[in-house]
DNA sequence: TAGATTGTTAATCGATTAACAATC
DNA sequence: TAGATTGTTAATCGATTAACAATC
């Protein structure tokens, strides 16, 4: 399949995470229009993404939910998972460290790389601390496709280079340092800086 | 001045940050495809946002930085600066307030809230931490405009509805549950579990 | 001047929404 | 059947990019 927009993988996401959520409390299926309700977008847009995927309603009784969460599934994980590594253990990366243990199942934080000697070696919520020196070797050892960027800005972009050197696919940058990458690198970039200015911009009076 | 496209405030609000760090390293004038080049973006892109605030650069000279970060403060920036309060304060909430210490100047936090006993009437980074009874008169003191949530996804909506109700005018919104406000009321959300999956996708072998 | 840079309009691209025939 | 719901095309909206005359 032709991969999809970014904006309906997203919503994908989402539509997936709130079904699971809900999984006991609704029934066995979902109208577009209440899935879309819990997200508070339009059933329209609902159904053109279903569409996109080839996902069809089951005669005039909606979507099965368990297939949907299944059929989504088959959509963004891989098989196998995908193994993901958080560089930078400061407050940020403990707090990711600590907020995706025990979530989705096929997305597994499996290392963590920082320099200071204070926390090579020991674990963070059951995530060991390696060396930056050592990545190249973690990475291969435990097949780690994905990194978490959370170091210092001005190493963002060395850090970032390393990881690819070492092989990785995909990289969120939650650093304010702006990346480019070689068009195999997939890269996602959150800045809640500026998250917070444009919030702060919209409520401006007049 | 008409509201800006939300994509050009974010920009605003990059080049601001970049241009901030670069101030002493550049010159005094900046061209606007070395501005582009150091996000990752195209010069037009960056013409176009400077020509919807009305910003015209000198001559043949470009841009001048120092009277550009102005600018974009008088549009981002309220006069008096706006007051943020954190509610939630997990590692999560423990970490944003630490990473927005000491940052810009016009965005401070004032407060924390959090209903853990053992939280509340503490400092952290230099924010007191207050009960969430205390969230109305908090707010009204302290004059704060925005709100920050990061609790657990399930009081999330009570949490919204409870700023709403103190008079909050903005929202950050970093759990999982998808809110809705009222239209005076401005909502920014994001989702890292979303961003993580997206990527998971798009490294995804055909 | 020739070349570099700009501000701005027009064209393009992508994403959302409206419209509607088909189904149960 | 009448009403509700769907899948899909066409229209709309918004944001990016191309084109280009004007300036130094």
């Amino acid at each position: 399949m032709e991969k999809l927009p970014g904006k309906t993988v997203e919503r994908l996401s989402e539509y997936r995470r709130i079904l699971l959520a809900y999984l006991d409390a609704v029934d066995d299926y979902i109208f577009s229009h209440d899935l879309a309700a819990l997200l508070h977008i339009t059933a329209v847009q609902v159904r053109r993404d279903l569409m996109l995927i080839g996902y069809t309603s089951v005669l005039k009784k909606g979507y099965d939910v368990k297939k949907l969460v299944r059929t989504i599934g088959v959509i963004i994980d891989s098989e196998e998972g995908q193994n993901v590594a958080i560089v930078g253990l400061g407050n940020f990366g403990r707090a990711i460290t600590g907020y995706f243990k025990g979530k989705r199942s096929k997305l597994n934080i499996v290392a963590a790389f920082d320099n200071d000697p204070k926390k090579v070696s020991r674990t963070f919520y059951d995530v060991t601390c390696y060396a930056m020196e050592e990545m190249e070797q973690v990475v291969r050892e435990k097949s780690i496709s994905i990194v978490i960027i959370t170091v210092p800005p001005v190493v963002a972009r060395v850090v970032a280079l390393k990881s690819i050197d070492c092989g990785i696919k995909g990289i969120l940058n939650f650093t304010t340092m702006s990346l480019n990458m070689p068009p195999n690198v997939y890269l996602e970039e959150y800045d809640m800086v500026t998250s917070l200015e444009k919030v702060a911009y919209f409520i401006k009076e007049t």
